[in-house]
DNA sequence: GTCTATAATTAGATAGAC
DNA sequence: GTCTATCTAATTATAGAC
């Protein structure tokens, strides 16, 4: 582990950092550069520019976070304990989601290259979620008025929100505050009061 | 009404359409120069440098934006109703939550001043929200289960990652998705089933 | 107060040596 | 493949005229 040997390698990685910590627009080809430890020519031998290479980044962050979604989502439990693990799990919850923070990239959204990846994960994760909740719905863990779709929509926006709140105040708690609160409201006790 | 006379004033109007447009980072000197009408020395003789400008377009917006929320939460209604209706009010979504996106702007977190006036809005809707769900619980129109802050905590946060979700896909429906999502799970009438 | 001129620094990319 | 040198434009700010 540790630094990777090839240059290529270590500029994905470096930019995959600083587009997580400074966004896309906030990201030099010069700080790229810095932190893989390489020249110039090497960026511009493996990349056509720093679109391109942005690219690279986002999609690597992506396959990482699709991944390490469908663990927590896969693991075993009703659908309400796999929906609240996935809000509950260890987050750097100050640096922000790696790819919901893309949306607020202007240059970004300017892009439909570097959107689509963007667009496609969160995409995906509402699917997944929404098919998660049709599955307690179909178990009466969920009631019926509930729509998998704008549940699951729901779910994954407290998540980006909590990011958001977070970050405001800064502090972690903020964001376990808001997945409480849907929790509480999801939570199937609750809506078959006694 | 149109142009503001005063060349501040203008300054000031410029900042914030391109802050709300293309953050912090993004957002140069002279992008806010040429919106406004202006020469370097009208900017740097009204404001100590980008930063303090800044300061002075974050403020109005936040101010702007309490006056606006207030307007839909001080209206008459149950509190269900008026969350509603301030989860439903048109809002141009793609544009994003002007005061929410500041929160990805590594420039802005890394500076106190800045991000002060961010942290005391978003505080400032939370304990609104609180107070309103306060009411409700006490009128027997929400559970006695739902924690007042907590549930404030996911409403702001479903608005802030609803925007997410619609710039993800370029699309104002998916923000209206996730409050939809959200009403259904605080509808008074689902819990308290039949 | 507002302007233009200038300047030091960085952004983003190219050329060509090794 | 990787490096350094170079280049054009933009960023952020200062100086000084009007």
């Amino acid at each position: 582990m540790g630094t990777p040997e090839r240059a290529s390698e270590r500029l994905v990685e470096a930019t995959r950092e600083l587009l997580w910590e400074r966004g896309y627009v906030g990201t030099s080809p010069r700080a790229i550069l810095d932190r893989a430890g390489a020249g110039q020519g090497s960026m511009y031998h493996h990349f056509k520019g720093k679109p391109d290479l942005a690219l690279a980044a986002i999609r690597r962050t992506a396959e990482e976070l699709r991944a390490a979604v469908t663990a927590v989502l896969d693991a075993p439990g009703t659908p309400y304990e796999r929906i609240e693990a996935y809000l509950r799990r260890e987050r750097e919850v100050l640096r922000g989601c790696p790819v919901g923070r893309l949306t607020m990239d202007p240059d970004v959204l300017a892009s439909d290259a570097l959107r689509a990846p963007v667009d496609e994960t969160l995409g995906w994760l509402r699917g997944r979620l929404a098919a998660i909740v049709q599955e307690g719905r179909e178990q009466g863990q969920f009631a019926p008025e509930l729509d998998p779709e704008e549940t699951a929509a729901t779910v994954l926006a407290t998540l980006q929100g909590g990011y958001v709140l977070a970050r405001a105040c800064g502090d972690p708690a903020a964001f376990d505050t808001a997945v409480r609160g849907l929790l509480a409201l999801l939570r199937p006790a609750h809506r078959q009061p006694l």
